[in-house]
DNA sequence: CACTATTCTGAATCATCAG
DNA sequence: TCTGATGATTCAGAATAGT
């Protein structure tokens, strides 16, 4: 296994690891053997959706399970279903860094078992994500809903990482201003997407679109990252990765679909800083001391400060405090006080009077952040 | 256990065994019990979600969210509910018809465990049905997607039951003449639909719409059916059944839920087959987001947008969002920014160039809008 | 009464940093 | 790893209050 296929360099420095941005050919879980621990920022896992359904079914090794009988066969299939999927998780598991997150697709026939194993292995689920498709197949026998989405399951290494990527600004922004759903609406991958071979036919039966995959990337990745996929397939994951300024890692077994995807990624631009940037909100910014507004003279001791309706009313210290009937304490903490909270952001709860307007003290946390004018 | 508590007649026939259309109280695999092998054409399964919440959650105005924290929902372990969910499954599917379906609604908390489960028990996946709502409670903190939507499953007894009830063209009719497909759009239950208690307070924590229910009994039963809700809760299952003509058995531990449900189901008047078909309402045009033209190609990260008079300019980044001059947010905000507006609709200011020709890139929105399929 | 503004609420695994 | 301080964060719809 592991015949290591060297593609681009996306970051145009020395090239870190010889497996970044190249397929690695072989089995999924022994293949993850040539990366080290934490190694990669997120993990997109496309694994066969269901090896019960058509009849036949192969172990790990791609053997053939010879059926026997039809309990047992269905007992074993699940057994054997669950058993690979309990090993491609792991490996994906020691990759991912702490902070990483992994997202995983499937259907009704496997979702459920990898779902229930993610928990099993101490994935913590954040979120499963539904794909709605605009086009999806008929069911032609009139003896079912049309199956109409896919699920995917989105997880962070365990449930005390929190610092995981998610850029929820962009997505918003993106979304009219609203938070992103986790209902997502795309077409099935068709048209000129769809990669064919010289026969016309498709190269790969279950080629995922590319909006979908940079809807993934966007949301839980920064430029630069590392994204694996241990089932590369047509490298719909590298071709996004690659074009929105990530990094990739496949892994894939059948030379057919490696070739495809090669070339596939080689033809793909990158696109550039500034179309990559993506809005970012408070939390992102640098913080600033309320002392900064009062030693920079933007508020002064003495000054009173009110909340929006003018219910509350406190008294700057020079010390950078506020103080109220006899209760004292930082912005928030006196902002909560007053209104009998536990919290508060002061930022906006405080007020000051400019010509008879109160605004509020977000607003001079700005100045200070945009640079003060030079003053003598 | 078990005292049964005979509610009402719906088929104004000798009733056929005690259970019929009562709610026995007790824990829910000790009552079923009280029920003959095969007896139920269909299931509705609301089980505890098992939610594992950390401590209290505020919204962005401080106030407290009404979290779901009932001493049913609390399970020691992965494994304690794994067995839980195995005993009911189990004692479900002794009385359940060869013949018969069952649904299961639960989130990604605990449905995947269902899922699995089911498929051990040698349920046979039918499909998974997402219900996609309206009005979800937001993300608050702004670390995850908005949770918008549960899973169903449904499922028959095993996978050599091919008689099962479908009501396809009935389905299809009521859907603008296209199949159903397996995402539901529906509100949550509210208004003068939730039950409240003398104290203005809801009834139950997670009482279904009784729009989901009847298109689930719908699609599944016939007139005269028994369908059976093994965690009957505020009793939408029993209401809607009775409404639709069909019998119910329910299964509760709470006497207060046992009130409340009996309650509502007595003050139900059975429907005419003529008004049954009037239950889907007409949707409304699918709101489409900016970012959908990105996904989707219709426009490209790097693509320069203008005013219909040339006077302002903005560049597409790839999250979706505009970027000029330095300043950047979604169509709407830099619209807004650029004009030196509060508002703006982007929609119809922004525009594109095709041919020399400038078009307001909601001409887009209505390609990406013709492209949907009928649904909900 | 009509209309507007405000408040309330829903199955939620919901923060991060410095010390 | 724990504690305390900072300060970031919400959408649709219904109910209620105010004009």
């Amino acid at each position: 296994m592991a015949a290591v296929l060297p593609l681009i360099d996306l970051q145009k420095q020395a090239r870190p690891h010889a497996w970044m941005n190249s397929i690695i050919k072989g089995d999924c879980v022994a293949a993850l053997e040539a990366l080290p621990d934490k190694s990669v920022d997120a993990i997109f896992a496309d694994p066969p959706y269901n090896l019960q359904l058509g009849g036949t079914l192969h172990r790990p090794d791609q053997s053939l399970v010879d059926a026997v009988d039809d309990d047992w066969d269905q007992f074993a299939s699940f057994q054997v279903y669950d058993a690979f999927t309990r090993a491609w998780l792991l490996a994906c598991r020691r990759v991912l860094k702490p902070n990483g997150t992994i997202w995983v697709i499937g259907s009704y026939h496997n979702i459920f078992r990898v779902g229930a194993i993610m928990q099993d292995l101490n994935f913590w689920l954040l979120n499963d994500i539904v794909w709605r498709k605009t086009n999806p197949m008929p069911n032609f026998k009139g003896r079912r809903f049309q199956n109409a989405h896919e699920t995917m399951i989105w997880a962070s290494r365990d449930a005390k990482a929190k610092g995981y990527t998610f850029n929820y600004e962009a997505l918003k922004a993106s979304n009219d201003d609203v938070q992103m759903r986790s209902d997502w609406l795309f077409p099935i991958c068709s048209g000129g997407e769809r990669l064919k071979g010289d026969d016309g036919k498709k190269v790969h039966p279950t080629q995922k679109p590319e909006a979908l995959l940079a809807r993934i990337i966007m949301s839980c990745t920064k430029p630069g990252d590392v994204v694996l996929d241990p089932f590369f397939g047509s490298g719909t994951t590298g071709a996004v990765a690659k074009r929105l300024g990530r990094n990739f890692v496949g892994i894939e077994r059948e030379q057919d679909y490696i070739d495809a995807a090669s070339a596939r990624i080689a033809s793909v631009e990158p696109l550039g800083k500034t179309e990559l940037t993506v809005m970012t909100g408070k939390r992102a910014e640098p913080r600033v001391a309320f002392n900064s507004l009062v030693e920079s003279g933007l508020v002064k001791p003495g000054q009173i400060l009110t909340d929006a309706r003018r219910r509350h009313s406190a008294i700057i210290r020079a010390d950078g405090t506020l103080t109220s009937n006899g209760d004292a304490g930082s912005i928030h903490r006196l902002g909560a006080k007053v209104q009998g909270f536990d919290a508060c952001n002061g930022w906006t709860f405080w007020h000051y009077e400019e010509a008879g307007v109160l605004k509020p003290i977000d607003d001079l946390r700005t100045i200070i952040r945009n640079g003060l004018p030079k003053a003598d």
